[in-house]
DNA sequence: CATTTCACCTGGTGGC
DNA sequence: TGCCACCAGGTGAAAT
């Protein structure tokens, strides 16, 4: 999510809406079709960012008059509404053009001044878009902590007494948010914990080195455009690279990285669990 | 409440 | 080749 976060301000920031395309799919969508058309007509994308699992479109004022190319327009102006893309299990959003082939499960096209387009696909429908004013309310932002900034203190309160699986926790999106199953797996491996220890029972020592174990391993995958386990693409259709690193991700049966005994694999809350029984207590 | 299970979807893979 | 079971970057409602 924050690879393709990036990869999309990078690309529409400053940009302005033109023209929206809606599929007939109910599902999707979490705020009606006409609304989000009518929300996000002419309004200028201040800048793109990624909120826990979510890509967050900061939204200015309508009749803004610039586009990509002239830079900047709309900085310093404050966001009036937002436009927050959640991609589910296989969504992508991509920037293209309005003329680009247009691919099955297309749901949204997004025709921006520029000549880009911004274009959402999700084959399962898992994924929801949702237009949102900012009125009075605070703007988006959910209950759980951002990994990646989560300090040491805070990040075992989250835990404290808590008597579900450490692996449950990690996905909880309200404890933390922004963890997905392959960082679960793969900061529970790098820290040296099984998936199945109670929470609430992990010493102090060892929650600090999954704090950091976390934060390394989110930050590594960051650095290399994401894990594309299978159609796992960034806003301008290019693969991620983390998947060569998994050290347990989808190696059920392969030899550990580290002391060569096979992956297990289990199912922690219906979600398939990678761990290694030597490296991992 | 906290925690667990299951439905929601389509598509790819591997066994027979 | 076809058919079928099983698996998949995630949630959120319903059940326990």
């Amino acid at each position: 999510m924050e690879t393709i976060a990036r990869g999309v301000n990078e690309r529409v920031r400053g940009d302005v809406v033109v023209g929206t395309w809606f599929g007939a799919h109910r599902e999707p969508f979490k705020t009606p079709h006409a609304e989000q058309a009518k929300g996000l007509a002419g309004r200028v994308v201040l800048a793109v960012h990624r909120t826990g699992k979510h890509i967050v479109c900061e939204l200015g004022p309508a009749g803004m008059g610039g586009a990509a190319s002239t830079g900047r327009s709309g900085a310093g102006t404050m966001p009036e509404a937002q436009w927050i893309v959640h991609l589910g299990m296989t969504g992508r959003l991509l920037v293209t053009t309005p003329e680009a082939p247009v691919a099955a499960h297309t749901h949204a096209r997004v025709e921006l001044k520029s000549g880009r387009e911004l274009r959402f696909v999700d084959p399962r429908r898992f994924g929801r878009l949702e237009f949102r004013e900012l009125s009075a309310a605070a703007g988006f932002g959910g209950p759980g902590l951002d990994p990646l900034t989560v300090e040491a203190e805070d990040f075992a309160k989250l835990f404290k007494g808590r008597k579900l699986v450490i692996k449950a926790a990690l996905l909880n999106q309200t404890l933390l948010a922004g963890v997905g199953n392959i960082y679960a797996d793969e900061s529970l491996f790098r820290a040296g914990i099984r998936p199945g220890r109670r929470a609430g029972r992990l010493t102090r020592a060892e929650l600090e080195r999954l704090r950091t174990a976390l934060k390394s391993v989110l930050e590594h995958a960051i650095r290399l455009g994401g894990s594309s386990v299978s159609d796992y693409v960034d806003a301008n259709g290019v693969k991620g690279f983390f998947q060569l690193e998994h050290c347990v991700y989808m190696r059920t049966g392969q030899p550990c990285r580290v002391c060569e005994k096979p992956i297990q694999r289990i199912l922690v809350g219906g979600r398939g669990t990678h761990f290694c029984t030597n490296c991992q207590r």
